[in-house]
Order: structure tokens, then sequence, then C-alpha cells
DNA sequence: ATAGTTTCTAAGCTATCGCTTAGTTTTGTT
DNA sequence: AACAAAACTAAGCGATAGCTTAGAAACTAT
């Protein structure tokens, strides 16, 4: 990924974007730093050389597994965008919160709200800092949302969408271990009062 | 903590319940596994072998830690149990959730919380174990205050105390970054549909 | 003062961490 | 067939992890 080839020589045995999503299926399951590179190496099926010229750090094969992921919850988060229903769009961006992880195949929740907790301790963080923009960045769709009621003031909007942005941490950090009867009614109880 | 005394001889030159206290704070402020005995070392102010003596294992001392800590946030576990108002005795719960840790001099949130997230993607880990018992022990609570509103069937009082036990987590969470007024909003609004 | 017991300091143990390097194999060009 | 470039394998790098050990220091009982 970091460098373009223009001399033929020997090929890659492995497609980048096939390894990096075997990567990213191993630190949504077990977070960044209980995953080793020689984990990695194992999952990725390919040579701690091949994992470090092709991502150049453990941090590397991380942040593209990031994007892996992004990419393949990016559905969602079109469907949120495009919609124009107003408030019932963040509630359908809730069901599908809960529902494409488990279409992925892993019931360890979201893997930007586990890379968020994991780092949130951690000061000075690049990962960190990156999540709590793309959070920020969601809270602001929130707000688009919500001020399609024309009847809710400003100050009320702000504590709906901090509300709701809190509330959909707390799903997804509830969706590793609750059942997904317990998770709807969750976000049943959280949608009554918008 | 592990063997009395019975033959006198060279004193311990540290009181175990008070290099736990700041143990408690390195763990609380970086989390268990970013903590390396070497800087518990430090920070308790005792040698490695102090530590494995008296607390066994990296293991030990956190545990220990985690009893420190509750014992210090007991007094509103006590007031949310006494107190006879019902949901407000949660209301208040929260509030004391987040005013407690500021008062401890840490704004690092949770460390139960903190600690279960942490813990949360290992399977089979004991401490994630205790934790979840834990926080039934909050649902049952929470159960129980919500069950003197006689007008709220059975139904309605699982789904409200699994909403707001997922909801404490949250702010948990949340009080590691967010305002201490986005923490007040976010209460008030988790309250306004119960 | 000596013996016996415990705690102290400081060094060192093995295992694993993220990462690199040496050397072989595969490829396309000439 | 010879060569250059890139990717492969596998061994090993220094640093640090949790934990242990050897021996000096401090204490009480006799």
């Amino acid at each position: 990924m970091y460098r373009i080839t223009n001399v033929m020589a020997r090929k890659k045995e492995y497609i980048e974007e096939e390894v990096i999503e075997k990567a990213m299926h191993l630190f949504w399951h077990n977070g960044y730093e209980a995953t080793s590179v020689r984990m990695l190496e194992k999952e990725m099926g390919i040579n701690q050389f091949s994992i470090y010229s092709s991502f150049g750090s453990k941090h590397g094969v991380f942040q593209e597994s990031l994007k892996c992921y992004k990419q393949k919850v990016s559905a969602i988060f079109n469907k949120l965008k495009t919609s124009t229903r107003g408030v019932e769009d963040i509630k359908e961006f809730f069901y599908d919160s809960i529902r494409v992880p488990e279409e992925l195949g892993n019931q360890k929740g979201c893997l930007v709200t586990n890379t968020y907790n994991e780092f949130a301790e951690k000061e000075d963080d690049v990962i960190s800092k990156e999540i709590v923009d793309f959070m920020e960045g969601v809270k602001a769709i929130f707000i688009e949302k919500l001020s399609m009621d024309s009847s809710k003031d400003e100050a009320t909007i702000r504590k709906q969408a901090n509300y709701l942005l809190l509330a959909k941490h707390g799903l997804a950090a509830a969706s590793r271990v609750n059942s997904k009867e317990e998770l709807e009614d969750y976000i049943e109880m959280t949608f009554r009062n918008i």
C-alpha cells in the first residue's frame, strides 16, 4: 500500500485487501494491545516481513483495519445521511448498528467504539483523536436530523444529540454481552423521550 | 495480606492499605494492561519483591485495588440501597457517580466500568465475571427501586432496569471525556422517560 | 552477642513484545 | 542463460513484560 511497483519481479502471494479484512476481525475480536504481530501473522496467513513491507507497522495494519471496518459499515452511515425522516432515521441507525455487526459474524460490538474505549485512557494518542473526530461527525448528523423538527429550540437539540451519542456509545458496549432482545428494549426506551 | 506473622523479625516499612490505594489510582489512570509492575513499583514506593510477597501477583494487586475502589465508592451504594424514594434514588445515584470520582481526584470515569470494558473482550476472565456479577447486583437494586411504583408492570420494570444499567454504563464511559454539564444533561435526558 | 526469622535491595530469570536483517526464491527483461 | 528487482522464509535484534532469587539489613527472643 505504500509503493507502486514499476519494475516486474516476484509477485505478491496475497491480496492486501483480503489479509487486512482478516486482521480487522482479529483486532475486533481481541482489541489492539491484546493482538500481537505473531497472531496477525497466523491470522493473515503471511510472514511478518510481508506485514511490515505492506503496512509499515502494527499501527499501520490497525489503521487499515479501521478503514476496512468503516467501509463495511458505510452503508448504514449513508442510509443515515441520505434519509430525511428526522429522528426516525437515528432510531433506524441504532437498529442497524446492532444488526450489521451480527451479519459480519462478529459479536464484539463496534470496532470504533471498542477502540475508543481502549485508547481513551492514553493521552496524546492519534487513533483516539481520530475516533473523537469521527464521533463528532456522527453528533453533527444527529443535530441535523433533530433540527428537522422546527418545534425544538437549539438547547434542546444540543442536549438530545449529546444524549443520543452517549446512548449509541452505551449500546455498542452493551452489544458485546447483552441479548438482542435487551438491546432492542434499550433502543425503544432511549427514543421514548425524543 | 496472605500470611500472619507469628514470629518477630524485621518490620514492613509500608502499610499495605496505603500502597494499594496508590496502585488503585495508577490502575484507574492507565488501565490494567498498560500498568506495568515497574510502574507499580515506583508508584507504590516499594520493591517488586515486596509487591509479590504482599499480593502474590500483578493480578493480586489489581484485585486488592478493585476492593479498595469499591470501598471508596461504597458510600454512594449504601445511600442508594437505604433510601426509599424509588426512581429518584437512582437518579441521585447517577449524580453521585459523576461527583465522587471527581472528589477522589481522578477524572478517568469509573474503575469498575473501565475494567469491564478492558476485560470484556477476553473470554473466561475471572475479573470480567466478577464485574458482571457486580453489575447484576446493581440491576437488582434498580428493579427494587422501580418496583416501588405499583403502577408499573413487571415487563416495564425489567426494560427500565436494563435501560438504566446501560445508561449508567454509558455515563461512566462518557465521564472520561465529556464535560460535567454534558453529563448532567445526559442524566436529565435519561430520566425524562422513566 | 548470637541465632533465627522476615524484609529489604538489586540483579537476573524466561517469555514475549514490535520490528529488522540475511539470504533464498520467484519473477520479467535482456 | 544471466541479471536485477521484489517477495519470500526464518532467524534474531533490543526492549520490556511478569516474576524470582541471592544476599545484605533489621528485627525479636534467648
